[in-house]
DNA sequence: CTAGGGTGTTACCGGTCTGTAACTATGCAA
DNA sequence: TTGCATAGTTACAGACCGGTAACACCCTAG
């Protein structure tokens, strides 16, 4: 038996979910890979081994976060099976909870506010991962029968993505406070246009 | 006859206004203090002269960036004097210019997003001006006789918010387009209700 | 027992960062 | 002309950055 998930991993997944850790906390920026490798108990070297660059950590760090937010899609058909409507209600519950879990914002749109260089490899895996996230959003509300499906998942996620920047900013007692009151709203609105 | 307001001003000024703009393209991390002065057609020792650290020019570059979303106020009542319900709607077009202006977002939460420090100097100014921003906002919902004018303020706040970051992580083409949509729709839905 | 892959250690490279010291040049005002 | 504030120049300190080289150390598979 493992004496701790962590401690008795590979390297490699340590060194991950620190990066990862670290990354959300500090900012890409603010941590540099000394810092990573000594948290993980390992060394540079070894980091050195198994990325070919700190970019491509952040690659993979990216990739990692996008993976747990997949199993979260899942979570929800798992919890309603085939009931798209409730699975829209849990997500916003759960990006309610998202909002007051800490203070920092979204990992993937800290990326791109801190990786300003245009071709910079971060970049076009933040935009593709932000879009599935959007088509699944969008896939769970044209399935749960709700008219004009695109505009309230987008309207929702800019709702969402705003509630988290405002947390980062003014703190957990700002606007972001009527997250679920607009978001509820919302969708008992737009059921109450056409239903296709 | 000076031959260039930037070129011709004083090196303070000079300074503020070009750490401004190289701050808004590159982040804060992202420049440093020699290419600034650089830029700026001074020196080193000159900016150290008139700020006393980095960390203080951030904080007076995102002062400047408040006073002039405050003149964006002064226009609005100077364009449309009196008419709140109007200047609303200003606001709106502004907010839609903006995010197609350049695929940067707020610097504000930029900032907060690369400052992870809790007690770094520039996390108090951004939430008194973000909090300033949002009153003026309410304020004026309210002005406009449109009932619960806090929640709309508060939603137009998130939406445009959330914008920014979207035209940051999948650009222009994204959720973004919508923004004006939505925010004309929920400013019908919100005078359909109680006038006050 | 042995061979080899994964890991740890130390030292280092070249570059960049914020911030400072010491000195020089300029322009304006009395 | 003298005096003084402002600005420019060069050089540097001390720290940190990402990344690499060379070598010693396991642990396990054969």
């Amino acid at each position: 038996m493992t004496d701790g998930v962590v401690e008795r991993s590979r390297p490699r997944d340590r060194i991950l979910e620190t990066a990862r850790d670290m990354f959300h906390k500090h900012g890409i920026k603010g941590v540099g890979v000394d810092a990573i490798t000594e948290a993980a108990g390992t060394n540079k070297m070894t980091l050195y081994r198994h990325f070919e660059s700190k970019d491509e950590l952040i690659v993979e760090c990216l990739r990692a976060n996008a993976a747990k937010a997949g199993a979260m899609w899942d979570a929800f058909e798992a919890e309603f099976p085939g009931d798209k409507l409730a699975q829209v209600h849990a997500w916003v519950r759960k990006a309610a909870a998202m909002l007051n879990a800490d203070g920092r914002g979204c990992d993937m749109a800290n990326a791109a506010a801190e990786l300003t260089e245009p071709d910079h490899p971060a970049r076009l895996v933040i935009k593709e991962l932000k879009e599935a996230q959007r088509a699944r959003l969008v896939t769970l509300c044209r399935d749960a029968g709700i008219g004009q499906a695109e505009l309230l998942a987008d309207t929702l996620s800019l709702l969402f993505e705003g509630a988290r920047v405002s947390v980062q900013t003014v703190g957990t007692e700002g606007p972001s406070t009527q997250f679920v009151r607009m978001a509820e709203g919302l969708i008992v609105s737009f059921r109450g246009t056409a239903a296709g």
